[in-house]
RNA sequence: GAGCCGCUAGCUCAUCCGGUAGAGCACCGGCCUUUUAAGCCGGUGGUGCUGGGUUCGAGUCCCAGGCGGCUCACCA
């Protein structure tokens, strides 16, 4: 073991005496009649006197999380995934050897099986009274302790397994996430989309603009990359036939860890034929709505102090609009690139004259001067082409994109588009990409040759989009940290 | 990658101006057969993140490094 301190060397010493004994501290199984959820259903009803004469008999098993122990009888908790729940012991019941033995070998952290009947004690808690205890597993580490739990942060992150463990509230951010992502598939089932799988390693890393990670095939002699978004096969398999596809997907971007953002971090997205986007901005009011109701009971839910609410229908702006509205950016800073980084240097942006074109510019304001301001579900659309070379242009306006993004607690939860499926307009989106990456933009798009040829076979009208599901479930958890909605986050080595 | 803050017993935290490192819980021993932050008595437990430096003397001051948090930058 790596290092053995003087309360993890008592422990050993107690699994070497109990061999000793002819006691296996790690039997191989224990079979148990009820969770302890079930026995609070079975007898939380039940008055002292009825517990009393019905003799419940149960058979339960978990982890001791406490301890009260009083000479010649003794009281623990113990728990399992469902509660928890207390068990009395008695030298009389128990006999001297094993009441010995759970008074001097067990200890808070063991896992012990509980074989007895239901009561209720003197203050009316239920409770197992123990005929028989067994050791199902020693623990040699300890617990952190009862009252202030485990607080430090590094440690809860790299041994969740013990932050699980002592903290309910870690549990139910990690099960509500769980319900979460049930439910948006049961959503989705329910109107005939499918489920499905793409490569997370890719030849060619599309979808996004972010930079990948490189893997190599020893077999192949050829590099891959970790998908930064599965967004290009997915679009393949409508060419394919298949109408509604989704995938909850994995995606993974070599950027910088924050608050926000996790190497490796799970995504929604959905493909819809016949669909544009706005049947989406429909159907996610729909489906966020359904899912704050049915998950949370409500839908409104706080967040960082401010009370978010999604009853449909939710406000929205253009993207320019929402400059000059909300940002309160005046209007010729959109028409005029000077001005714009004139603006976006006396906010303090980082903008590089030389680099950035004037959407880029302009994308900086808005994060600076709109983001902070969309607190409520907030549908932003129609963006400048420029900033998104796979979505397909408005009829009346050639230089936007029918895309929208929604922002819900100052962050962006959801980006969609009608899907571009022309071809040849493709091709030059592409083209315009890799002039860029040519020109030293590590996040620019490649391009991909048989996406194309996908889509020269024809790609229906169809509209996708996709939801960053760690930044929902931060919502709906009240997680101020995506780290606390990732079970494990991405950490640097251990010191 | 940069700035600020943190790192002391298994856990949660103290330690004032540089002078032999403490508490609660946990643990060990004793008492206690309906307790629940059980109680009472006694006790064990520390490379003070690491490595240098200053000093008669460093957990404390200085320098370098590690890990974590927050902010910024990049992005979803």
């Amino acid at each position: 073991m790596e290092e053995i301190n003087d309360l993890i060397q008592q422990r050993i010493d107690k699994v070497q005496e109990l061999r000793a004994d002819g006691i296996d501290p790690y039997p191989n199984r224990f079979r148990v009649s009820h969770t302890l959820r079930e026995i609070f259903e079975r007898c939380g009803g039940l008055s002292k006197e009825e517990l009393e004469t019905r003799e419940e008999e149960v058979v339960i098993a978990g982890r001791m999380m406490s301890r009260r122990e009083h000479g010649k009888a003794a009281f623990c908790h113990i728990q399992d995934r469902s509660g928890r729940i207390q068990v009395y012991l008695r030298k009389d019941d128990l006999g001297q050897e094993g009441f010995d033995r759970f008074s001097r070998f067990m200890d808070i952290g063991d896992f012990l099986g509980i074989k007895g009947k239901t009561f209720r004690t003197r203050t009316e808690e239920l409770t197992v009274w123990a005929r028989e205890v067994v050791l199902l597993s020693k623990a040699l580490r300890p617990l952190p302790e009862k009252w202030h739990g485990l607080k430090d942060i590094e440690t809860r992150y790299r041994q969740r397994y013990v932050d699980l463990l002592v903290n309910p509230e870690v549990r139910r951010v990690f099960v509500l996430r769980s319900a979460i992502v049930q439910k948006i598939k049961d959503f989705l089932n329910r109107r005939d989309f499918l489920e499905v799988e793409t490569p997370i390693m890719q030849p060619i890393p599309g979808g996004a603009t972010a930079r990948p990670f490189v893997t190599h095939h020893t077999a192949l002699n050829r590099n891959l990359y970790l998908r930064v978004a599965p967004e290009l096969y997915l679009k393949r398999l409508v060419v394919g036939g298949l109408e509604r596809v989704y995938e909850i997907n994995r995606s993974f971007r070599n950027e910088g860890l924050s608050r926000e953002h996790n190497p490796e971090f799970t995504m929604l997205e959905f493909y819809m034929a016949y669909a544009d986007y706005n049947d989406l901005m429909a159907l996610t009011e729909e489906m966020l709505f359904e899912l704050t109701r049915d998950v949370l009971g409500s839908p409104e839910v706080h967040y960082e102090g401010e009370r978010i609410d999604f009853t449909p229908p939710w406000p929205r702006h253009t993207y320019r609009e929402a400059l000059v509205r909300l940002g309160e950016v005046a209007p010729e800073v959109l028409e005029d690139r000077a001005a714009a980084i004139r603006l976006a240097k006396a906010l303090n942006l980082s903008v590089d004259p030389q680099k950035d074109s004037p959407g880029q510019v302009l994308d900086k304001i808005f994060e600076e001067r709109v983001e902070p301001k969309l607190v409520q579900p907030t549908f932003i659309i129609d963006y400048p082409k420029e900033l998104s070379p796979l979505s397909k242009s408005r009829e009346d306006d050639p230089d936007l994109v029918e895309r929208f993004e929604l922002y819900v607690g100052r962050k962006e939860i959801a980006n969609a588009y009608t899907e571009l499926n022309d071809p040849m307009d493709q091709r030059e989106r592409f083209l315009e990409q890799v002039r860029r990456r040519e020109a030293g933009d590590q996040e620019a798009q490649w391009m991909d040759r048989d996406f194309l040829r996908a889509l020269e076979y024809g790609l229906p009208p169809t509209a996708g989009e996709g939801i960053g599901i760690d930044r929902l479930v931060m919502i709906l958890t009240g997680s101020p940290s995506i780290r606390d909605v990732i079970l494990f986050p991405q950490l640097r080595e251990e010191a």
